[in-house]
DNA sequence: ACTGCCGGGACGCCCCGTTGGT
DNA sequence: ACCAACGGGGCGTCCCGGCAGT
């Protein structure tokens, strides 16, 4: 009976995720959860003991979402900083196709009140994106001046922050749009004038294409 | 009997900013406002004859907050590129030491949870950012391939999610070296390079000054 | 300043008669009393110290409606039965062109939400009808099998309950026609057969007419 | 486990009836209602989602008392307007000894408080007398002037009136005795003067017995 | 083993009846 | 006469445990 508990699970994680980024952790009830979606809370409750706990486990479903995706597309690309440019598209597409995901990170963010116990996702894909920057270093693609720890952090912000701007600005632009306008800001400060125009090409490529 | 009641009222505001500002609208009660606080339930719906009201009121508080900053420090420079870097430089102080203003910034963020009809700070906000580039751009200073519209949003954000980030980052980076570091990313792919190094010199001078 | 204290006084009672007859005591809050109407909250409290005794004084301003009416009628009018009619009917006629009137007795008969400190309006009220009803008997018009006292209650009841029915049963039902019934109904077990038949006609122009 | 829930909805029911009955509608808080009995809010909550529909079930309990009553005596008395007695005295014997019965009326009385959208308990009751009242018609039993609907809603407002008179005339009147009262007075100007004379007997003894 | 109905307190927001300072 | 302020609940409802079924 493995296989019906799993996919009841499944189910509460799918329609947790739903409620979740719609309405934030704390906007969210366990009964607006379950509502009209084929769930009950008695399940809810005996898959995990607490709203907190399952607000946990979405936010960890991401966990090794960046790690993965650079493992799987490392073997096409040597080339960390296009690396980076090709992780943050996929990222970005995942993210406008899947409420989990969205979810995952929108609960991360509000990961303070949901007492502190959240699991650090945005510490995770900060790492991932340290250790690209620092390939990239070791390339020779950036700049000197460029402090891989503090750049890193503000990617993941600005990607964050890109990600739902839409709440407070635009609700209606392309998140690819957006996406190469950032990249195109941020490069010129991060890597070499020559790395600059080697990859200039790929840039609209990597952002444009499927 | 006006003195005593605008008294009361800024009581009221102050008390819920540092609520609001610790633990955003949703989990903030009016209960926790007042408790322990020289306000009491009575006073804040006399002022406010809702929670919502009381944190639009908040938002409003920072309405023109960039607009004047922006009023106040051009009479000292005429130069819009170096009005933008004091202006993010004294906003970044202000936070810092204002808790109604993260309040206000905090709450703008979540506008959506307080039913979509919060004011539109960052709105303003943006404008402003707009008009010191469009001037930028007429003194020069721009890339031409930079898009005014899109880069003021993104600056916006960035600095949103950097004023934010400790809630998910580190709570202990400071606040000025972290928009040394943004303007340091973001000026490359923004001014000219001959702007570029006009303005380097400033650059260090307006983030560690005053 | 006799004069303004009174008006004053005078313009709170008719606000909160409104408020009251349409909602009842507990349904009536003084913030409804006093809104939209020349009245603050202030004077209510300085001329009735609580909630509770302004509903008194409301109830108060009845008390002695009954009396005078019989005083004033009796000197046109030597049979007591015939008194009975016409203060029934004139009472019916002010109850329907005067609120405060209305008010009184809707509230008399929340007395019990009153706490059960409120004048007893209809004690009085009953008092009255059996006074007359004491004067039909030495008349010779009462069945010897009335009990005065008893009758006199289920009058004041059924006329209570008539003047309220709209509530439950029928709101655009005539007072004045619901009142013909009601003696038509109640005299054949009252008053001795004679005098039935003696004041036949008086009873369909009294209720009928001015 | 349907037999627990209706336990606690009957429960929930019963306290919920002796407040009401006690305080009013307005005067009855849940909190109330739940303290020092065996009933919890959230059960409340889960069987009632509003304190109006609270009432409301209140009131739905007693929707079919008289039909039914009326269904059982019937098989006994074939004679209308005997029926009727019965009917009545049935139902103050009821009134006398079950909570219930007595919330359900008052909450009728005050069912405008409830937001207009209570079921109209004394509509129904009304149909019943009025259907009896036919009868009595058609058996010869009326007198010619006697209008049905009319009298029906006479009866049926001087039967409530009668049963929460106490609220504001005489606490300690006994129900029965104000019974026979009424019907002394009332049939005379019903009834033909044969049939007063025929059911004379019964009209004590219905009235006393059992 | 897993699901779900039912029930239990605990607040949250709103707002109400009421009192000080003027 | 009154503006301003005060706490105290009321209702709704939320997050969460126990049982009874499957």
């Amino acid at each position: 009976m493995q296989a019906r508990a799993d996919r009841t699970r499944r189910a509460i994680l799918e329609a947790a995720a739903e409620t979740f980024e719609a309405n934030g952790y704390l906007g969210t009830s366990l009964q607006s959860v379950v509502a009209g979606r084929r769930v009950s809370k008695g399940a809810v409750y005996f898959h995990f003991s607490t709203k907190k706990e399952l607000a946990a486990a979405i936010i960890m479903e991401q966990q090794d979402l960046l790690p993965k995706l650079v493992a799987e597309l490392r073997e096409h690309q040597p080339r960390a900083i296009l690396l980076l440019l090709q992780v943050s598209q996929r990222t970005a597409r995942i993210l406008c196709g899947d409420v989990m995901t969205r979810a995952g990170t929108r609960l991360a963010c509000e990961y303070e009140q949901l007492g502190g116990a959240a699991p650090p996702l945005f510490g995770e894909w900060t790492s991932t994106i340290e250790r690209l920057l620092s390939e990239a270093r070791a390339q020779g693609d950036l700049l000197p001046a460029v402090d891989i720890r503090t750049v890193a952090e503000f990617i993941i912000t600005s990607f964050a922050g890109l990600h739902r701007r839409r709440y407070f600005v635009k609700p209606d632009s392309k998140l690819d749009r957006q996406l190469v306008t950032m990249w195109r800001v941020l490069l010129p400060g991060l890597v070499t004038a020559g790395c600059l125009t080697e990859i200039e090409y790929e840039i609209d490529m990597i952002c444009n294409t499927k």
